[in-house]
DNA sequence: GTCTATACTCGGATAGAC
DNA sequence: GTCTATCCGAGTATAGAC
C-alpha cells in the first residue's frame, strides 16, 4: 500500500473509531487529526470537510453491509424465504454494527433539516425483483394484491425504527441493554408473521 | 402580561418560527435574537441555552398535540376503535405539524449521540390502560396472547418511521409532496388492518 | 506529501456596564 | 431587563518551509 494509502487509512480508521465512540457530533476534526497522528491540514488535504470524510465512512460502512441484503432480495427464494431472511440478516447488521444505526440516525436528521443525500441507502431499495416477484405473485393468485412501496416501507419501518427509540423502549419497558437486544431478537420471528400475515400466502 | 412574559413571548415565537421554516440545526440563536428583536444576551436570559429553548418549545408541543391521543389510549372504546383511532389521529397531527417531525427526528438523532432526554415523549407511551386491556381481551379469548411492548412498538413504527423515510420514499417511489401526502393518508388504513390482523380478533 | 503557523468565519455563551 | 463587547470552540482554509 502507497504512502498515500496508508495516510488516508490511518485518518479513515481514526474517524471511524471516533465517530463510534462519542457520535459524529461531539467528534472534532482536531480529534481525529490528534489520533491518526497527523495534523490538521493533512486531513484537509485528504478529505475537503468533515461532511465529506463521514459521507466517505458511511458509503463503504453501507456498502460492506449491505451485499447480503441485496444478494436475498435478488436471489430465486420463495417470497415467504425472502421475507424471513432479509428481516433476520437486517436485524443481525444492525445489531452487530451500533455504528451503522448511529449513522443512519445522523443522515435520517440531516434529510430533514438540510440536503436529500441519501444516495447511501439505495442499497436497501433495490428492489426491482422483489417487486416483480410481489406482482407476479399476486397474478397468479398465491398473495393478495399488494401495493410493493407500502408493502417495503411496512418491512423497513419494523426493523429500523426500534433501533431508533432504543433508549425509549429500555425507559418504558424498564429492561437493560442486553434485555433489549433480546427483544429486538424476537422481532426476528414477529415481524416476518406479520408481513406474512398481511400478505396471506396460502402456502409456501 | 408582564413585559418578561412578552419578551419571552417574543422569542419563544421567534424561535418557533425560524425551526419550522429553516430545521432546528441551521438557526442560530443570533438569527432567534435577530427576528424577535433582542439581543443575544437576553435570549441567554430568558433561555439559558439553545438546547433548553427547544426542550420548552418541543415539551409545548408535544404536550399540545398529545391530548386526542393519550384520550383515545385511555378512552373506553374497544381494542378495535381504539387502534383505528389512535393511528388516525397520530398520523394527522404529524401531517399537520412538520415541526413535530423535525424536532422528533432532532430528538431521535441526539438520543444516539447525546443523553437520553425523551421526556417528551411520555405522552405517546402512557400506555397503562391499554395494555391492560390487551391482556383483558386476551384472557377472555378475544385476541392472541401478545406480548404489548412488541405491539406498542410495531404501532409507533409503522406510524412514525415513514415520515422519517419522507425524502427516500420520494425519490425511490417518485412521486412529489403531494403524492408522499396521499401514500401516508393510505396507511391510516393500512396500519390498523395490519395490526388488527396480528391480534387475530374474532369479532368487535 | 507532510508539516507549522496562522487566520477567517460562524455559532453558542457570558461578563460587566447601564 | 437589556445592552455591548468579548470569548471560546469548531470547521475550514492557506501560506510557506521541508
Amino acid at each position: 500500500m502507497s504512502e498515500r494509502k496508508k495516510t488516508e487509512q490511518k485518518i479513515f480508521e481514526a474517524a471511524t473509531e471516533l465517530f463510534l465512540e462519542k457520535g459524529v457530533d461531539r467528534t472534532s476534526v482536531r480529534d481525529i487529526a490528534a489520533k491518526a497522528n497527523i495534523n490538521l491540514a493533512l486531513l484537509n488535504y485528504y478529505f475537503r470537510s468533515k461532511e465529506n470524510l463521514f459521507n466517505t465512512i458511511f458509503a463503504k460502512l453501507m456498502q460492506e453491509n449491505s451485499k447480503k441484503l441485496i444478494e436475498i432480495l435478488d436471489s430465486d427464494m420463495s417470497l415467504k424465504e425472502k421475507i424471513e431472511n432479509y428481516v433476520v440478516e437486517y436485524i443481525d447488521m444492525l445489531l452487530e454494527n451500533p455504528l451503522l444505526v448511529s449513522f443512519v440516525m445522523s443522515i435520517l436528521h440531516r434529510s430533514w433539516d438540510e440536503k436529500p443525500k441519501m444516495d447511501g441507502f439505495n442499497y436497501l431499495y433495490s428492489t426491482e425483483k422483489f417487486t416483480k416477484q410481489l406482482s407476479d405473485e399476486s397474478r397468479k393468485g398465491n398473495i393478495k394484491k399488494i401495493n410493493p412501496t407500502h408493502f417495503f416501507v411496512d418491512m423497513l419501518s419494523l426493523i429500523t425504527f426500534p433501533f431508533a427509540i432504543k433508549l425509549l423502549i429500555m425507559d418504558k419497558a424498564e429492561i437493560n441493554e442486553r434485555e433489549f437486544r433480546t427483544f429486538i431478537r424476537e422481532r426476528k420471528k414477529r415481524i416476518p408473521r406479520l408481513l406474512i400475515n398481511e400478505l396471506k400466502i396460502k402456502s409456501d
